[in-house]
RNA sequence: AGGGGCGUGGUGCAACGGCAGCACACCAGCCUUUGGAGCUGUGGAUCUUGGUUCGAGUCCAGGCGCCCCUGCCA
């Protein structure tokens, strides 16, 4: 299904013209997550990206956890990213390690060494800054810059062995430090960290950085296309320097621009602020971007990647509006969700006219967009709930729903008309009372008479009560990445409301992670927080709303 | 400023020298037992200047604008 339709990028047309001019003639492609934090949407891009190719081309995905960094990274990610690939349905052949490559890559490091090629330097790191220069000024060579090669391999050999502190030495490649591009100015292969890795345990006291790690590791691997994101772009040729010295096997670095989108951030970083200062309640909290959070928000994998795939891929810079991520959602719960009634703001409606005991059983539709999920029964009778939002006492122009002297129709049920309403002291409408037309079961009019408005109701008696939890944007600003502070400087205050609410019985005891559309007000889901005493409902989406919409232009 | 990259409706992506199109958003209408869904329609874009060409969003030259790069992060 997803290689229908397959789109056309340049990513494709460049792996396409590899193929068919002999450059490779097989596709392999990696997934290299660094295990420190929990996917979100962002990668899911890349990741199919990745996936995409291989798959396309009847080739293979490796997935390689980029563990070059233990200060920062931790096993309970690795688990919790493989578990999020697996639900977007993403397979790979291998699952491999940047850490089971710390041997070879060092052999490696000693070759380029032997050639003259990479150094010890004894410069502390403020030193090593300062001599790199500047974007406009050459850098000056590091004092060390000539030692032997003898001197180079012993040195390594003791910071391998943990013989010097953290940060007193650096093994670095020798280049140009009068390059213009800094990444050229000999960077740094290997740094001193006697920090112990969640794989390798502290059998390592100097580990590689990314631009070392990462190129030697895709050749070993037989990686053909390394796909990564534009801030890379400016690495390639330190990558294929690498490759070209070590005259080994020349996988292709191509780049496309990330994925940003609208009223969230993205960054890692900001991300576990958000966490840890206590603004969302962790990393599945249903305003998160994350995958995790997606998930029990009650997106479904199929329209997260149908997002994706509408996205595109492209080298501009981009920030994608969340309005299409929310259309794809809908798009998809359209189709899947079944149908049910529920009442988030209740107001109280006594049908005067209607017997006090009778209670009918009346048909409901579970979805209008597919005949095979069938229909179920809701009961009804002489006190129901309906939504606050569906009464006015003094309806605003081309208000159709309830108000004095209105009949509208109560969905699956009969026609009522308004007749009065009873207040509280303080002048709050606490009831409101109708009267039904017996003839009308089932909402239609024997004598063809219409009304403009329908709408949903629950029989108070028989419904119960629901923890509903409404979600809006976790920021008030477009772009709340803007300044470095700005972004906890925009939280939307209301992005969490949670209210108690009404559903129909059918939805007494649901299944955690359950769908469900609740008629004229938005998609929700079963929350994992839901107890055989009360269950909990998440807003995966609310519906799209015209009259929410107009009232609020007129009002503006 | 040195290097690298990018400029197409509001947003994202196409058009590979030949009528600038798709999706989302927006607006109007139709339909409707969800003011949902669906259907129909409108408006709106090639950063700029010059050149090549029968013909330029696409090729060339200059300008302008935006993004990334001075971690022992990835």
């Amino acid at each position: 299904m997803l290689t229908e339709n397959k789109p056309n990028d340049f990513i494709r047309e460049a792996v396409a013209e590899d193929l068919k001019n002999g450059r490779f003639d097989y596709v392999r492609t990696r997934l290299p997550p660094e295990p420190n934090g929990y996917l979100h949407i962002g990668h899911v891009k890349a990741f199919m990206i990745d996936y995409l190719v291989a798959k396309e081309n009847n080739g293979e995905l490796i997935l390689r956890f980029d563990d070059t960094n233990p200060t920062k990274e931790e096993v309970e990610f690795v688990e919790a990213i493989k578990d999020d690939a697996r639900w977007l349905g993403i397979v790979w052949v291998k699952e491999t390690y940047a850490s089971d490559y710390f041997d070879l890559l060092y052999d490696w490091a000693k070759r380029l060494v032997l050639m003259g090629k990479a150094y010890v330097d004894d410069q502390t790191p403020e030193e090593v800054s300062k001599n790199r220069g500047t974007l406009t000024e050459p850098g000056k060579n590091s004092p060390f810059r000539e030692r032997s090669v003898e001197e180079n391999l012993e040195l390594l050999e003791r910071m391998k062995n943990g013989e010097f502190p953290d940060g007193s030495r650096i093994l670095r490649a020798k280049i140009d430090m009068a390059h213009s591009n800094i990444n050229m100015r000999d960077p740094a292969m290997y740094r001193i960290l006697h920090t112990p890795h969640h794989r390798t345990g502290d059998a390592w006291k100097i580990y590689p950085l990314y631009d070392w790690s990462h190129g030697q590791n895709d050749s070993m691997e037989g990686i053909t296309h390394s796909l990564c994101s534009l801030e890379y772009e400016d690495h390639r040729p330190l990558y294929e320097w690498f490759l070209e010295q070590l005259d080994v096997f020349k996988p292709r670095q191509i780049e496309f621009a990330r994925l940003n989108m609208n009223y969230t951030v993205m960054s890692k970083r900001k991300l576990r602020r958000l966490v840890e200062e206590n603004h969302v309640n962790g990393w599945d909290d249903p305003r998160m971007p994350t995958l995790r959070a997606m998930r029990r928000r009650g997106y479904a994998a199929e329209a997260i990647l149908d997002f994706i795939r509408r996205v595109g891929i492209a080298k501009n810079y981009s920030v994608t509006d969340v309005a299409l991520l929310e259309a794809c959602v809908r798009e998809d719960l359209n189709k899947t969700s079944s149908r049910r009634m529920a009442v988030i703001r209740p107001l109280k409606v006594v049908i005067d006219n209607y017997p006090d005991d009778l209670v009918e059983e009346m048909d409901a539709i579970n979805n209008p967009e597919d005949a095979d999920a069938g229909a179920r029964k809701v009961p009804f009778s002489k006190v129901i709930y309906i939504e606050q939002d569906d009464f006015r006492e003094t309806p605003p122009p081309k208000y159709h729903r309830l108000y004095p002297g209105n009949e509208v129709r109560l969905r699956y049920a009969y026609f009522v008309k308004c007749t009065h309403t009873v207040k509280d002291d303080a002048g709050n409408i606490v009831e409101v009372h109708v009267e039904y037309d017996p003839s009308t079961r089932g909402g239609d009019a024997s004598d063809g008479r219409k009304v403009k408005s329908t709408i949903h109701w629950v029989s108070a008696a028989h419904a119960i009560e629901a923890e509903i939890r409404m979600y809006d944007r976790l920021f008030s600003k477009e772009n709340p990445e803007e300044g470095e502070e700005g972004f906890l400087n925009c939280l939307n205050a209301g992005s969490l409301e949670i209210l108690t609410g009404r559903v129909e019985p059918s939805l007494t005891t649901p299944e955690i992670g359950a769908r469900y559309q609740f008629e004229r007000l938005g998609y929700f889901c079963v929350d994992k927080d839901t107890t055989a005493e009360k269950p909990v409902f998440n807003l995966t989406v609310n519906l799209k709303d015209a009259w929410t919409k107009a009232e609020k232009g007129r009002n503006r």
